[in-house]
Order: structure tokens, then C-alpha cells, then sequence
DNA sequence: AATTTTTCATAGCGATCGATACGAAACCTG
DNA sequence: CAGGTTTCGTATCGATCGCTATGAAAAATT
């Protein structure tokens, strides 16, 4: 998981999978029967293992604008931790791919999908509960959101450090509706 | 180049760059040297003619609000266009990479960073003369808006239409600081 | 026009890719 | 302990990678 988190699908060899598995070619052919398949092993495990925040940030009985911080905040961390490729799989893992890997390419955009929807759902169900303008276009402020995460992945990959990453997310949280003074980004924090 | 944008560096095969430029081998090596070099030309040729509208937006004589309007209003098309791959090749050239590409993927990350220290440039330049607050961290907002584009090209990748992107921009203008009330993610737009 | 020089496309180089055939070692059964 | 079966590591498969040597066609010079 971390080599593909790393280097991606395709760039991910399986002589360096073997090496760091400590297993031989046909071990790992036996176990996950080809690479496509180990790699949409290590998605699942990724999901489950290293973005919990974000179901548990969207899941949490807080307010929307609470639930928003702590997705982003949960972002900052999780595309920081030490000893852990930057930035988010889902991102890194095939953003860009040959015509052969269209596939893999095609399952973690649904993936990023995915958590733009879930987003979506959130932003809905406090919009219907009065936390966020009845104006306010859902779907739009989800695809911000989602676009600040993604844009997080990139940044972590860049050597971001999880208190830059803090005061990035906490500066995408002053676009939120009903803020009355911006409050990210301040030299004093 | 629009291969390079669309498959990354890697994923880009010689027989790819063969068909689509029409010549031989020897003549793509007389040409470009080797498949890097090949790789940087595309770089540069994609700095100059499709985002200038970067520099064009920072330099401009207008208020540091309006060139940050107009980076961000800039990317959503330059991002979008018909008959382009989404995104920035900046960003999809090599996010990831094998250890063999390392040194591309160290200029791409090169050139985001310098895309970044622009923006803080220009927003230091602004500071300087009041249309941000004293207290605003220069280095902490540019992250944030670096993080925005990057975000943005992702979401483009993933299908963002020119609205919708233009949406999440000014959305994300919302975070500047001195905005009374939110204006971007209306559905009234 | 004959000959030399240059240009250039084909064919193939070594290396590496993902994936597997095959022989040896280990293990259970008689 | 012998025989049969299973397990498993090595060695290698065909395909493709980036790249280049070589022979034929074209151009330039006598």
C-alpha cells in the first residue's frame, strides 16, 4: 500500500512490491492473483486504515460547519503522518495513466467521487437542519470542498507540513456561509 | 505535449509521441535528444502558451482582490478547455513516479512551488500597500490559493465543467479576507 | 552521368515489465 | 522408511520499454 501510495500504480514494479512483500512472484500471484488486484486490495485497506476521518467527521453529531472543520483538519493530518507517503492514494495513486491502466484510473475517480458525494450528503442534511443558507448551492460547496482536499494531497506531497496544511484548511473554512471576519491564514496563530 | 498532459511522463510510451508527431525514432532523437529532454520542451511550450493568463493576472495593475480573481477565474478555464486534457500538466505530468523519474517529478513539484512563491509575492506586494490585512500570513494565504489551483485541476481532471469550476473559484475568493458575506456557491448564479 | 557524401527509415539492441512453467524440496500417507 | 502429493523458489516467458546500429534512398560533388 504505502509503495503504491508512493509511486503510484504504474510505476509501482512488482520486483519492488516482492522486495518490500518479501514474497516470491508466484507467493504473490497466488495471494492476490495479479497486480490490478492487489492494488484494489491496498484501496480498500487504504480506506479503511488511513481516512477514517473523513466518514467520522461526516458521521459526527456536530454542526455542519463543525463536521467541515473536522473533515479538513482530519485531512491535514492524514496526508502528513510521518513515516507515510504524502498526500492521499486516491490522488497520488493514478492521476495520470496509459491507455492500458484507464481502468485503475477510472476506479479512484470514483473513489474521489465518492468522497465529494459524501460531502454533498453532509452539506445537504445541515442545509435541511438550518446550518447553511437555503441559497447556497450544495453540490457546488462540496465540489470546493473537495477541491481544497485534493488540492491538500498535493501541497502534503510537496513537503507540506501538517501545520501548513492546518492553516490551509483552516483558511478554506472562512469561505464558509455566515463567517462574519476571515480567520485563517492570520501570522498569529 | 498534450500527450505528456493527458498520460503523464511515464505513461507516455515513444510509440505514442511516434504516431501522434509522425516521425521516426532517429528523428525524434535528433530532435529532442531523449524522451526527457523531449519532456522539458513540452514543459516550457506549455508554460508559455497555456497559462499565462498566471502571470497575466499578477502583474496586472488592478487590486490584489481583482488578480487574485483573476488567477483563480484564469485556471477554471485554462483547466477546461475544449479539445485540452483537464487539468494542469504541472500537476498530472508526474504526481507520482518511479524512483527512475524522480528527478521530473522533482521539476514539476520545482515549478508548482514557483507558482506559489509568485502568488506570495504578489500578495506581499499587495500587503505592502494595504489591500490586505497586516496580520495576514503571505506565505500561509499563498498555500492556500496554490492549494486551490492544484485542487481545481484535479477536479477538472475528474470532469469539471467551466462553470463549475468557476463556481469553486469564487467560492474559495470567499476566504479572502475583508468579504462582508459570502459570495461564491449560490445557486442563484 | 558517375561517385561520394549525407540523410533517414527499418530492424533490432539490452533492459525491464507483468506473469508463469518447471524442477526441487517438504510433507502427508501407507 | 518408501511413495505419492503438494508446495514453492528459480529461471524464464513474451511483450514492451527507451534507444540506436545498419543498410538503403536521396542529395551533393566531381
Amino acid at each position: 500500500m504505502h509503495l503504491f501510495w508512493e509511486h503510484g500504480y504504474e510505476a509501482t514494479s512488482l520486483a519492488m512490491l516482492r522486495e518490500a512483500m518479501g514474497l516470491t512472484p508466484p507467493q504473490i500471484y497466488n495471494a492476490f492473483t495479479d497486480k490490478e488486484t492487489l492494488f484494489r486490495k491496498a484501496l480498500t485497506r487504504y480506506h479503511q486504515t488511513e481516512i477514517g476521518f473523513a466518514l467520522d467527521a461526516l458521521s459526527a453529531p456536530v454542526s455542519t460547519r463543525e463536521a467541515i472543520r473536522r473533515l479538513l483538519m482530519g485531512a491535514a493530518e492524514a496526508y502528513s503522518r510521518p513515516g507515510k507517503p504524502g498526500g492521499c492514494l486516491f490522488v497520488s495513486g493514478a492521476l495520470a495513466a496509459s491507455p492500458q491502466a484507464q481502468a485503475i484510473a477510472d476506479e479512484l475517480k470514483a473513489y474521489r467521487k465518492g468522497s465529494e458525494a459524501a460531502i454533498a450528503e453532509r452539506l445537504a442534511k445541515g442545509q435541511a437542519m438550518g446550518d447553511l443558507p437555503e441559497g447556497l448551492s450544495v453540490d457546488g460547496f462540496a465540489k470546493y470542498l473537495a477541491g481544497v482536499m485534493n488540492g491538500m494531497s498535493i501541497q502534503a506531497r510537496d513537503g507540506a507540513s501538517v501545520e501548513e496544511l492546518r492553516i490551509l484548511a483552516q483558511t478554506a473554512l472562512a469561505a464558509l456561509p455566515g463567517q462574519g471576519q476571515n480567520q485563517g491564514a492570520s501570522s498569529k496563530e
